[in-house]
DNA sequence: AGAGGATCCTGGGTGC
DNA sequence: TGCACCCAGGATCCTC
């Protein structure tokens, strides 16, 4: 979509999570998409308007690119077109299709000229991958939190970009239990978290994501980094280091799994 | 202030 | 086969 002109926008419905912005089809219609870039679990679309575009996937959406004279991807998981909420027709004849059947994703605008007021964004942590982050940031940005440190690394202002799934993994490489309090981590634990949550989102994004039911990318194709969970939906299951079975405990209404050996 | 629960939805899996 | 129930990649709002 990056340089292509949106010639129309087909929206069939109201709402996803939060309702569509007012004359969405009309304010984003002839618009050039100069730009295309993430921060976060937020997708933005830097348009010619002058306004961004925002997305979000939620847990369960997709996005999917046909047409273009070429034949439509085959989607592996099968996309069911009740749930196709949005349509992008670019201008070159490629078609652009959101699909969300749980519909917790979003589209919204705003001003680029006051985005850095943007409320979803403004209290946003460091990018796992930048240089704002660090076992340095770790120790000052969980000192004296009395929360568990699985909590505090699903907290989009603490660090930005890592959910349950990544957390689970990043703790277990680091030997961390997810009970432990985020206090404790500052010092040799962050030491060793920090380069944790680099290689776990590193190697997931090499593997083009985590495939569960839904996800996959703009073609179609699955991600395969769910073939290298250690703990992730493996209870029960031996963990790969010593062999103990991997425990599930309920933290914050998400599911934690772990290893009770070999993470303390 | 910060933690935990409920909530927004649909669909897949399991147990009876 | 049908039904009830639980669970799921996220984020926000509300109580306590």
């Amino acid at each position: 979509m990056e340089g292509a002109v949106i010639q129309s926008l087909l929206q069939n419905r109201p709402n996803l999570r939060f309702p569509f912005p007012e004359r969405f089809a009309e304010r984003v219609s002839g618009a050039r998409i100069e730009r295309l870039g993430r921060r976060a679990k937020f997708l933005t679309a830097d348009l010619s308007t002058g306004e961004v575009l925002v997305m979000h996937l939620g847990m369960t959406g997709r996005f999917t690119v046909g047409g273009g004279g070429l034949a439509d991807f085959h989607h592996e998981t099968g996309n069911d077109a009740r749930h196709d909420h949005v349509v992008f027709h670019m201008e070159d004849g490629h078609t652009v299709t959101y699909n969300d059947p749980r519909r917790f994703g979003f589209m919204e605008l705003w001003p680029a000229a006051t985005f850095d007021t943007y409320p979803r964004l403004m209290a946003m942590g460091p990018e796992p991958l930048s240089n704002g982050f660090s076992a340095a940031y770790l120790d000052t940005a969980l000192k004296g939190k009395a929360t568990p440190i699985k909590a505090a690394l699903l907290d989009q202002s603490i660090i930005a970009g890592l959910g349950n799934i990544y957390v689970c993994e990043a703790l277990y490489r680091a030997g961390i239990s997810p009970k432990r309090k985020a206090s404790s981590i500052p010092g040799q634990r962050a030491a060793r978290l920090a380069p944790a949550i680099n290689q776990v989102i590193a190697e997931a994004i090499d593997a083009g994501g985590s495939s569960i039911s839904d996800f996959a990318n703009a073609s179609g194709e699955l991600g395969y980094f769910q073939h290298r969970f250690d703990v992730y939906d493996r209870e029960y299951k031996p963990c790969k280091a010593c062999g103990a079975a991997v425990k599930r405990i309920v933290q914050a209404g998400r599911s934690s799994f772990y290893c009770g050996t070999c993470q303390r």
